[in-house]
RNA sequence: GCGCCCAUAGCUCAGCUGGAUAGAGCAACGGUUUUCUAAACCGUAGGUCUUAGGUUCGAAUCCUAAUGGGCGUACCA
């Protein structure tokens, strides 16, 4: 029970017999207190003095009154205009820290029993990972880990597309021009050498298509006629037809770019339980129309094709089924989304996908409703906004992309340069530094990317170099470091303080009251599929620990119980840092 | 055309279900190190919360419309 708990069933028992009315839990709003003022948890009287049929300070006095005499904790309160300020007592606070705070499962919530599953990362096989993909990715990752945090048995899964015209582009690009290479002939990572074969084609295609308007064609039959897209057409028949030469060679890049994605998936710290592949998914989904034409949930063209109309639901018509009887994209996915439930029995599922396709899962999930899919809504679309170049949106195919890997090991570069001018590094050994470069370079990273809301679109300026100072991973990470060495110079195992009657600094309340709302933040991000709250809250707790550690000293506290509470404080204060970091994939090194 | 999303300080962003004088970081200017790590701390300056209406005791927050930007509206994925 918190304490904002028990002050809003006091205030309903107040009101009953102050007022002799009854008043909903729902709208008593009670808030954290401004730092200007008296106490720390404000109750907003306004909607009171209905009731009351008294002014806002009138009303706010009596309730206050009324707190004060019945709950113990409330030591004073005072009253400025609509706004009752209870002052909390120390003891209370202290408890919160020492056998709350404290706890080995503070901020875990116990097992719930639900499941759900979530499905991030999908890339295709034919380039490699860009800065967007690392969005999904961490994105992905951070939120499994909160809904995990959260009590949800999480099972994280990977959906790769792995065939299609844009892989028979690349495929083509290497048969004509590639003289064999290989990612060990070449040196290349296997996905950059794949990756570069698409590049290829896309400009030869462009000559060849200028060639022929040149010979007096239009644009689009230009666009039609080239040599090399017949040929990746021809190539993706082949493919569907089970052509062993194209699938040999289809398979033997793929296994190239697959080990580049491991990788960058290791760098980046993400991993799955289960992979599924759209070769393996993509003629799914064809009982699922029938199933739909039997339940009238669909409708079928004069020509063969199948459709469902959602004009009712205020969206369009659209086609489930070609008319030659062969997939579209929401086929697959409606096969797929089937294939995912039958295999793990989720709750809920998660699809960590672009807003760009928001309209399409719209649809997905509009249709699973009305096949009466009992899980359909438990389904939720992730929806991310792009991340953008000040030139503009990132294109593969014409190179225009800030690299996954590249991006990273700038980072990590930088991050040593950093480090080696600030002089930190004195008796690392050179592993240990490798990997505090990594930390702290990886670190900056993943907290700009995830410190936005994600349904708002990022801008990323490969000319400014992401920070490491202020509102920023490496900000984060330097004040764990510094709790622990100050932990460290006291030889600090465990909690030590045993006295509950320290007259609390303003600092340290204001610390206790931060950490306290942990757990609800924790909720609140998963409730809302957001680690930006946590990468926030997080944030606001480092900056309020420096300050106290500026202003007080922990070490040469006036005497042992306030030194051992303050080691108390500031092992919370770590605590909660590296808890709230490991949530958004961010390490916190001991020494930096 | 229609639909969805976004708009807060010069820049990048917070602002929870409507609540007190709208907050951080960066950049600018000034200060703090014989004292637990200065990747830190303190201060100054910077805002008609895109605009116009509406609801309310109270609106950055909710509703309507407009403007600007992004995305979608494929028998591509």
């Amino acid at each position: 029970m918190t304490i904002e708990n028990t002050i809003a069933e006091h205030i309903q028992k107040a009101v009953s017999v102050l007022y002799q009315s009854e008043i909903g839990i729902d709208s008593i709003v009670i808030q954290e207190t401004r730092k200007e003022f008296e106490g720390q948890v404000t109750v907003v009287t306004f909607p009171f003095t209905r009731l009351s049929k008294k002014t806002p300070e009138q009303t706010g006095a009596e309730i206050g009154e009324y707190l004060k005499e019945h709950i113990q904790e409330v030591t004073a309160f005072n009253v400025i205009k609509g706004f009752l300020n209870l002052s909390i007592s120390d003891s209370y606070w202290i408890d919160q820290l020492l056998n709350n705070v404290l706890n080995e499962g503070f901020g875990q919530f116990p097992a719930n029993g639900k499941r759900v599953m979530v499905e991030y990362s999908s890339p295709n096989t034919n380039k490699p990972l860009h800065l967007g993909h690392v969005r999904n990715n961490l994105l992905g990752y951070s939120v499994a880990e909160i809904l995990s945090a959260n009590g949800y048995e999480v099972i994280k899964v990977n959906l790769v597309n792995d065939r299609g015209i844009h892989i028979c582009k690349s495929m083509l690009a290497w048969q004509l021009f590639g003289n064999g290479e290989t990612p060990e002939s070449s040196g290349l990572k296997g996905d950059h050498l794949v990756g570069k074969y698409y590049v290829i084609f896309d400009q030869e295609y462009k000559k060849q298509v200028a060639e022929l308007v040149e010979e007096g064609q239009t644009e689009d039959n230009g666009k039609k006629n080239a040599p090399v897209i017949r040929q990746a057409q021809e190539m993706l028949l082949d493919w569907e037809a089970g052509d062993p030469a194209v699938i040999a060679l289809w398979s033997m890049m793929n296994s190239w770019v697959y080990a580049g994605f491991e990788q960058t998936y290791n760098q980046l710290g993400v991993d799955f339980a289960k992979y599924y592949y759209e070769s393996d998914t993509y003629l799914l989904g064809k009982d699922i129309i029938d199933e739909g034409l039997d339940k009238g949930v669909f409708f079928e063209k004069e020509d063969g094709s199948v459709w469902i109309d959602l004009t009712e639901d205020g969206l369009d018509q659209k086609l489930v089924l070609r008319a030659n009887g062969t997939s579209v994209y929401i086929t697959q996915d409606l096969g797929t989304a089937q294939l995912k439930y039958d295999d793990f029995k989720v709750d809920k599922s998660i699809y960590v996908v672009g807003n760009e396709q928001d309209y399409h899962f719209k649809v997905l999930f509009l249709i699973l409703q009305k096949l009466g899919k009992p899980w359909a809504k438990g389904l939720y679309h992730l929806s991310y906004g792009m991340v953008d170049l000040p030139s503009g949106k990132m294109k593969s195919r014409e190179g225009t992309v800030v690299d996954a890997d590249e991006l990273m090991d700038d980072m990590i570069r930088t991050a040593q340069e950093r480090t080696e001018e600030l002089g930190k590094v004195d008796g690392f050994s050179e592993a240990e530094k490798a990997d505090l470069y990594n930390m702290i370079g990886l670190g900056a990273l993943k907290f700009f990317l995830l410190k936005v809301e994600p349904k708002k679109r990022l801008l990323f300026d490969p000319n400014e170099s992401i920070d490491f100072q202020g509102h920023t991973g490496p900000f984060i990470q330097y004040t764990h470091a510094r709790i622990r060495s100050v932990l460290a110079k006291a030889d600090y195992k465990t909690r030590i303080s045993s006295n509950h009657s320290l007259e609390l600094t303003i600092l340290e309340r204001e610390l206790i009251v931060n950490l306290s709302k942990y757990p609800g933040v924790i909720s609140a991000a998963a409730m809302e599929y957001s680690p930006a709250h946590i990468a926030n809250y997080v944030f606001e707790l480092a900056k309020l620990f420096n300050k106290f550690y500026h202003e007080e000293s922990i070490l040469k506290a006036e005497d042992t119980s306030v030194r051992n509470f303050r080691l108390d404080l500031a092992s919370a204060c770590a605590v909660t840092i590296n808890k709230g970091m490991a949530l958004l994939g961010i390490r916190v090194p001991a020494r930096m």
